[in-house]
DNA sequence: GTGCTGACTATGTCATCGCATAGTCAGCGG
DNA sequence: CCGCTGACTATGCGATGACATAGTCAGCAC
């Protein structure tokens, strides 16, 4: 029923695990509302400050202030580009790391359509090339899908 | 290199989503850092007050105010439980709900252990019966890997 | 060089989240 | 019924994140 350990972490006791642990950081540098609500419009492709921060629904300040925490967090990079007739602007576009998130985005937006419902239903996703729902979902490199008993958690300090 | 956006989220301008979007209600109900530590460590198996706290690295006020909004979320349930010789206790445990969420937590997992990584290493995920690592990835329910190009996004309010 | 627009920055205020310390409360052992 | 322990609750304070309003700044159009 839970998650299995191994190594150090099985006995732990009550010690924290403070930033050893990936998820830790991962909230530490990403993980509020405004930052994933970021993340999900350079997912839909928007790029601009101006429509950033309107799709998002908050205030420039706090755009431009998360904007700037994603850009340090190497989620998101800065990009100079030129529209003919245009000034020099700069783009927000997603870097390596920032396409990495896209599970955490789906797993967030597949739970929410489920387990948070609203009245505008769920938003479903679909594989552009055959039609079928997608589901956010643990496999193993062989191939199996993985579920919850048959997860096994490693730990960072042996070996 | 961008998710494609079907029917009235293609064309929706720069209006803001605002809770139309399964993500912000998500991270609403759950979407702080001491939430995901807790639920982290629900499904390594704690399931008591004392413990939980503890291993989050919390104080007891703010443990106990985030397992009363993950109980109401749905997310964890309280049940009561005696072992011999001791009074009756109330234990955390996953509701479905909480189940549900082991997605979003090993996507955090495998991002932070991968692009916000620490002294000690990231944490790998192994299948019990196989031992191959495992990644949370999107499929469909075709089988197919679906990689972020093709992945459609439908919009909730048509049809 | 004036105006316009996109992209911010500044200020002030309020709510939320966190920490630290201290207090409460229930029930079993003695 | 006294004390201990696990599970909270209360209070006070600082940091963070949000909002609203207003100001700045660059450069192309004219």
């Amino acid at each position: 029923m839970t998650v299995q350990l191994e190594g150090r972490l099985a006995s732990r006791g009550d010690t924290p695990l403070g930033d050893r642990c990936g998820i830790d950081r991962t909230m530490q540098l990403i993980g509020n509302r405004t930052a994933m609500l970021l993340l999900r419009e350079a997912f839909h492709g928007a790029t601009r400050f101006d429509s950033l921060h309107k799709r998002v629904g908050v205030t420039e300040a706090v755009a431009a202030q998360r904007l700037k925490e994603l850009v340090a967090a190497g989620v998101l990079a800065k990009e100079p580009y030129r529209e003919p007739g245009q000034r020099t602007r700069h783009a927000y576009v997603l870097t390596e790391a920032g396409h990495a998130l896209l599970p955490v985005v789906t797993a967030l937006l597949e739970w929410g359509g489920r387990y948070a419902p609203s009245p505008y239903g769920p938003t479903p996703l679909a594989h552009a090339g055959c039609g079928e729902p997608v589901h956010t979902e643990l496999r193993c490199e062989a191939g199996h899908a993985v579920p919850e008993e048959e997860l096994v958690l490693g730990t960072p300090l042996e070996g």
